[in-house]
DNA sequence: TTAATAGTGTCTCTAAGACATTATTCC
DNA sequence: GGAATAATGTCTTAGAGACACTATTAA
């Protein structure tokens, strides 16, 4: 669990390349907030690039050739090793100052990594980030470091590190669509394994959303969505009454995906 | 009503400048769905290009002095002539394919302008869309073509004609976002005039939400909402009873902007 | 039997939705 | 008086929220 490699999906000198390569958007980036929940906890993934005191969230540049839906899922392959998982676009921030930080300066730039770039290129131009959030269980993470990566590790989203820019403000945002999102749509089936309990799913959405729920009106209100099937199987969890074991209907789940529910926990 | 002028804001040399000066960011965009409201129409500000059969909303591009939000501001000032107006960010645009199209190429684009411009330019590649709506009283407002615009009108939303690019789908989400907006925070304030009608805020939502609402019930919550001050005075509508004027409470209008409220319409 | 957790039913109260009559104005 | 529009009250019903006891398991 929580295992951590520099893997070969990363390589410098492909990332020495973004700087002067012809293969991506200028001034645009996308960043993706990987949020893991495991065992009542939700957690955010974070950086910490070589050289620098504060953490910055997952993202990357746009291929020329992929959509930003596309980069935003490599960002996520990429760092987590797993591809289809969940993930929603929530806003996108721009601002001359977004960028702005005294440990990022050409000069130190280059100092980092090598490589000589002028204090015009486009990279010291601010760049608009267009922000998903991404949502996974991160026990089944192994997560990859880029070879500018000093550290990465699941952080708990109430215990943030300093973070670089406004990589605060976009997780706190993104932290609202979910919860937001969470009322609208079904959540779940990236984040819990095939079969699981009621106990389990109901911490899940008190993780999610901060706050506790009754758990007789959120079994009522949760089954009357109908996306859940009950099995006759039961899990054993030692010196207590064994729960039911459940289901996603992914059929119906998948339709509440698309279509919209509404849920008010 | 419905003035249209090619006024100073514009000049050709400026934008000209454009695709070839550092003053804005590449590859990036600000698009702007600028609706209108007047006497249960609900109209969108659409542009034709000169040389071109189909028509595109309002857009610019953006700054490097200046964030997102300004962008969208400035094109809306631009447009209207109006400033303080209400805009909201709703999503991004971005994939390969959704700035293709056969009437722009760069050959014809030299043809259209004069202006000669590498194939490899940037503006040739794709560009992400960071996409507004706005909302405005389409009466009070005094539309400005630029030089290279043949047409600007605004055109009811339910009859569009050919648009360029993705900008149909643009316009159908910024409308489910306005939608769901409506839901959530009030709406009026540039719509109508600074005293209003129950009858008329009535009639703005059914046309924004294109239903009809039970006159009876809307009154009710609207009114629970606080957000509502009943003047004295009434309008004289002809051989009808006169109906109460009302005003917007502007401190719980802007709390309810920036807190969020609940009505289900 | 005890300790821990799972599972479930009922009551109250708010508010959404459906619905029709009276009031006002001017001709 | 008639024609048009404004204004408003009540009933029903669904569901949100508050609340506590019984069932099961294994030590």
């Amino acid at each position: 669990m929580n295992k951590q490699s520099t893997n070969s999906l990363f390589s410098l000198d492909y990332e020495k390349s973004i700087f002067n390569s012809e293969e991506f958007l200028k001034n645009v980036a996308v960043d993706n907030v990987i949020f893991g929940y495991h065992e009542k906890e939700l957690k955010v993934l974070l950086l910490r690039p070589g050289g620098y005191s504060k953490w910055t969230v997952t993202g990357g540049y746009v291929k020329k050739t992929e959509s930003i839906d596309e980069a935003a899922a490599r960002v996520a392959i990429t760092r987590t090793g797993l591809s289809n998982l969940f993930f929603q676009q929530f806003r996108s921030f721009g601002t001359p100052e977004r960028v702005k930080d005294p440990e990022l300066t050409p000069e130190l730039f280059t100092e980092r990594t090598g490589l000589q770039i002028s204090a015009s290129h486009w990279i010291f131009d601010y760049y608009v980030s267009v922000a998903f959030y991404t949502l996974t269980e991160f026990s089944l993470v192994t997560v990859n470091k880029g070879p500018y990566d000093e550290e990465i590790a699941w952080k708990a989203i109430d215990q943030l590190p300093d973070l670089m820019f406004d990589h605060k403000e976009i997780i706190s945002e993104a932290l609202k669509a979910l919860r937001i999102h969470i009322y609208h749509y079904p959540v779940g089936y990236e984040l819990l394994p095939e079969k699981f309990t009621l106990p389990e799913i109901h911490n899940l959405y008190e993780t999610i959303l901060g706050k506790s729920l009754d758990s007789r009106n959120f079994t009522r209100k949760l089954m009357a969505t109908g996306i859940l099937k009950k099995l006759s199987e039961t899990r054993s969890i030692g010196a207590h009454r064994s729960p039911f074991l459940y289901k996603f209907d992914k059929k119906k789940y998948d339709a509440a995906l698309k279509n919209g529910m509404f849920v008010a926990f």
